[in-house]
DNA sequence: TTAGGGTTAG
């Protein structure tokens, strides 16, 4: 007992934990500017309790004071039957000075009496945060905040008596919070304010982060105008919600606003959440002005801001500035992680360099990252892009196997892939393994669906599906329409591929280039050039943006029709509007002028494109060789094809063909026998006269096995070609 | 209670 009183001596004021809650201003603080408008906490007066039940009370407490090791239901047993809510109420102010006896007298009323009032739970929660035991004052709030409505009421009524700390109401505020009872949170604080209570930044930017953005906009302001100070984070999270509304020169508003704000300096998240939300407007140079400015600041940046004008690189297939990143970020000490290789093998999946996606995943184990679903993901999507689905199908066990399963993201690459290949059985097979696994197939799954079937002709196929999902509630967006777009294309069904953009437009869907190119590519190869060109027209007045595949689409138009000049004053004009042609640009125009057996011009249109600094691809070379292989510049030929050999990239038959040919024609028989059996290794078929060169050589130098084998094969292939 | 990575169209 001397004990026990001289620690409610020591706790009477509690000076020990209420310094502590107070310090650091992590938590509520009372205004103290502002104590005219402040109205004082209510005095606790429960009612008073008749002889009778005082004398109860006085026993309870006694046995509860005088227990030792004993469980309270041990002690307390024989009082359960007669002990009322308003006994409990009125042993409480006895058991004041220690908490833990109170809250075990509490913990044993709900066992044998049920609910705990209301008043009970306040006190519970004010012993508690006096104690320092902030996890049992949440549990008792959130019991409270869930059991009675006026719950708010009597932790403010019991506060002033129970000496709690304004912490308190942070943990209220956050248990409200917490049941998502968002509105009443802001009651409260707006509560609060009047006894000069401002609930800490720390605890209002748990409701900020849950708000929506016009919800957070005002309260943002409101608790400011209250006399809230909001922090850094609280910005943060302001910056983020408006970047996701993508309201990002707002945010940077924001941004501009913290300087000078001793309360709330930009800090590393502000700038990368910012570097973000440009990145996702594909606003690299924001992005990478606003990368620099942190670093001159001193704000070193993480693998967030570097991953964020990583992704943005990748999505514009600029692998080579991506990795330039990459090499840059370790430079500067900052760790790779598995988003960031995540990352940068769904950008090389993207180009199809498998090569490099396979480098990642061995650099990343070396490094002991462990690749999860996302990565998994990121490869089966890149080798299901390029075709590979045996080896995705392998990916996909390794990551069953690995403990991660595939979810719609994956699926849905998959039925790409199979949709690609024209292998719609074994798409659609996927597709109700996935729908067995328990995942709903999403507008991607079955626009991928859908594509499968249009660029294999079925069109129709993919307009009942699109007609059956839709009509189940699935929104089609701009992609699933312009693969509709693209199948009647094909087809050669334009004119109700125009009526499907019409219906986009009428569904509420802005078309942009895609649908525009996709059209004219078709009136281009049904060789309708006023209509292309009609199409480009409306575009530019819509203020809808060509991209370089628009102006490709052109090129090829004009050279396909053989108006080359049209051609080259589309490329004059490109540059002069310092839209950047690509290789596919030049490679339409050195197709086109050495099928005119023109290789003067082909070589200053190559130079051209070279000094402009586009580097030629595998097309570029297959038409450099054809071409003067035909024009029997073989020197030239064997140049390009050193040089193509050396980048990694391969002769597609037709240039076999015309450069064996040459060869021949030049007697290099070595180089042409070479290249020869290096065609049919790789399965391509070589034209008759050729088997016939090859066929002659061989007789002629009494290799019956391998004449006969020629024979053979020129029979059965090159028949079979002709029958086709 | 604040920031990043994976699926569809020309």
């Amino acid at each position: 007992m001397l004990c026990r009183a001289a620690a409610e001596s020591q706790r009477s004021i509690f000076p020990i934990v209420y310094r502590r809650l107070l310090s650091g201003r992590r938590h509520s603080r009372p205004i103290d500017s502002l104590t005219t408008s402040i109205r004082p906490f209510p005095e606790y007066s429960p009612k008073k309790p008749s002889i009778h039940d005082a004398d109860l009370v006085r026993s309870v407490v006694t046995a509860l004071k005088q227990r030792r090791l004993e469980p309270a239901s041990e002690v307390l047993g024989h009082f359960a039957t007669g002990f009322r809510p308003d006994h409990l109420i009125w042993s409480l102010p006895n058991l004041r000075s220690d908490p833990d006896l109170a809250l075990a007298l509490l913990d044993w009323f709900r066992s044998c009496r049920g609910p705990v009032p209301a008043e009970a739970l306040a006190i519970g929660a004010h012993l508690s945060v006096v104690s320092a035991d902030l996890s049992g004052a949440r549990r008792l709030l959130r019991d409270g905040l869930l059991s009675y409505r006026n719950f708010v009421g009597r932790v403010i009524y019991t506060y002033k008596y129970w000496s709690s700390t304004p912490a308190v109401y942070d943990l209220l505020f956050r248990a409200i919070v917490d049941i998502n009872r968002l509105d009443e949170a802001r009651a409260l604080f707006r509560h609060l304010v009047t006894y000069g209570i401002i609930v800490s930044s720390d605890s209002c930017n748990a409701l900020l982060a849950r708000l929506t953005l016009d919800h957070l906009q005002s309260t943002f302001a409101e608790f400011q105008e209250l006399g809230l100070r909001w922090d850094s984070k609280s910005h943060n999270i302001l910056i983020h919600s408006l970047c996701c509304a993508g309201k990002t020169q707002e945010a940077h508003e924001v941004l501009l606003g913290m300087k000078g704000n001793a309360d709330a300096s930009p800090d590393v998240i502000t700038f990368s959440t910012l570097i973000q939300g440009y990145c996702n407007e594909g606003e690299l140079p924001r992005a990478m002005e606003l990368f620099e400015e942190m670093s001159n600041k001193g704000l070193a940046a993480n693998a967030f801001t570097y991953n964020s004008i990583i992704t943005l690189l990748c999505k514009d297939g600029k692998l080579v500035d991506a990795d330039r990143m990459f090499v840059e970020m370790l430079h500067r000490g900052v760790a790779p992680d598995r988003a960031i290789y995540t990352t940068l093998i769904n950008g090389y999946s993207k180009i199809g360099n498998l090569n490099a996606v396979y480098r990642l995943v061995e650099e990343m184990k070396k490094s002991q990252l462990v690749p999860d679903a996302m990565t998994y993901t990121s490869v089966i999507y890149g080798l299901a892009r390029s075709g590979k689905m045996a080896e995705a199908n392998k990916m996909l066990q390794e990551m069953i196997n690995r403990g991660w399963n595939p979810d719609e993201v994956t699926y849905t690459a998959l039925i790409d892939g199979y949709g690609k290949e024209g292998k719609i059985k074994d798409a659609f097979y996927l597709h109700n393994e996935m729908l067995r696994a328990g995942y709903v197939p999403n507008v991607v799954t079955y626009t991928a669906l859908a594509d499968g079937l249009c660029k294999h002709g079925e069109v129709e196929a993919a307009n009942e599906l699109l007609h059956e999902v839709s009509g189940k509630g699935l929104e089609l967006n701009e992609f699933t329409y312009n693969s509709l777009i693209y199948g009647l294309c094909k087809v050669g069904n334009i004119e109700q591929a125009v009526q499907i953009m019409v219906d986009m437009e009428a569904a509420g869907l802005r078309p942009d280039a895609y649908p525009y190119t996709t059209l004219m590519d078709a009136y281009c190869k049904s060789g309708n050039m006023d209509q292309a060109h009609n199409l480009l027209r409306e575009m530019l007045d819509r203020g809808i943006q060509p991209t370089i595949v628009t102006f490709n689409v052109l090129m090829n138009g004009f050279c396909t029709a053989g108006l080359l000049e049209d051609g080259r004053r589309l490329l004059e004009w490109m540059v002069k509007k310092s839209i950047m042609p690509n290789t596919t640009t030049y490679n339409s125009l050195m197709k086109q002028y050495s099928m005119e057996k023109n290789m003067k011009t082909v070589t200053e249109i190559y130079k051209e494109m070279c000094s402009g600094g586009i580097m030629p691809d595998e097309n570029t070379y297959n038409i450099l060789i054809t071409g003067h292989s035909k024009a029997r510049n073989m020197k030239e030929a064997c140049y390009f094809h050193c040089e193509m050999v050396s980048k990694g990239f391969s002769l597609r038959a037709t240039s076999y063909n015309a450069y064996i040919k040459g060869l021949v024609r030049k007697k290099k028989f070595t180089e042409a026998r070479g290249l020869f059996k290096e065609m049919r290794s790789r399965g391509f078929v070589s034209d008759r006269d050729i088997y016939n060169i090859f066929i002659d050589i061989n007789y002629n130098e009494q290799n019956v096995e391998m004449t006969l084998e020629l024979c053979d094969e020129a029979m059965q292939k090159c028949f079979q070609e002709s029958e086709l």
